[in-house]
DNA sequence: TCTTGACTTGGACGAAGTCCATCGTAGGAT
DNA sequence: ATCCTACGATGGACTTCGTCCAAGTCAAGA
């Protein structure tokens, strides 16, 4: 993650303080918060940090594309640094948990031709459900 | 659709006008609209449809399973009623319209034991996404 | 037709996220 | 080393999406 920020600052970036906290807050494998434990996590090393430049350095590491949000139904999106390495989730339908996974096969290439209505299909997304070992 | 009325009364549903009304407003194929959109169609009919009925009667459609809510990333629930019929989605980047398709393959199968980190994979959900033909 | 409990209503409430005017500061210029 | 200034941070108001609740209404069985 210390060469993402290497990146950023190579695209323009202004290095400050709040921007680094959030970088470190999210580097890790499995690491799926939301915006508000972001939040929580900067605030313990950075304690003035806002939730609004929390909001504003998520949205421009996701526009960048060094962060996926993570499509969560019904409650708050969850953001997955790990977004250089590709890879599925699998959500607990109890308690939200998300695991990353790699499922095999070729998922786009499953959508046949007939089926893709003049679309220029450029990426899939695929979402397991179920319930982790502590909710069933 | 029509007989969806049948089936729910079948399970014991009482048959109101409210209830009538917003399963009229999902029928039909590549419906995929959100619950304020379904709440401004069903009070085209029966005005004084509340928005509190509309959200109580989408989340019973849910429960019962004749109904399925549409993850979307940071936008409001699509409801999406061709549940029995199982499918996926594919998205238009550009304008987020959402064509119902029908992938070829065993996604679920594709998920490896070693992957599943002891959870009870019950569904998934595979979203495409791409530019369809007016936005590309 | 009567009765009753399931259903509906509208408004208050809450969570998640955005917007904006103002202030602060990283980092290039001098 | 210091100065400048445009980019970024701040926090509070605001919006959107959705839930909750007490009180009123009505579908459908007796």
């Amino acid at each position: 993650m210390s060469d993402l920020l290497q990146r950023l600052r190579g695209r323009g970036w202004r290095l400050t303080s709040q921007r680094r906290v959030v970088a470190e807050v999210l580097d890790g494998d499995h690491v799926h918060l939301t915006a508000d434990e972001v939040h929580l996590r900067a605030a313990e090393r950075l304690p003035e940090i806002s939730r609004a430049t929390v909001y504003n350095t998520l949205g421009e590491l996701v526009t960048l594309g060094e962060v996926v949000e993570v499509s969560t139904v019904g409650r708050a999106k969850r953001y997955d640094p790990n977004a250089r390495r590709p890879h599925q989730h699998l959500v607990c339908s109890g308690c939200g948990a998300v695991r990353d996974v790699h499922p095999v096969g070729d998922a786009l290439g499953d959508l046949p031709e007939a089926e893709r209505f003049g679309f220029t299909v450029g990426s899939v997304e695929i979402t397991y459900r179920g319930l982790c070992p502590a909710c069933s």
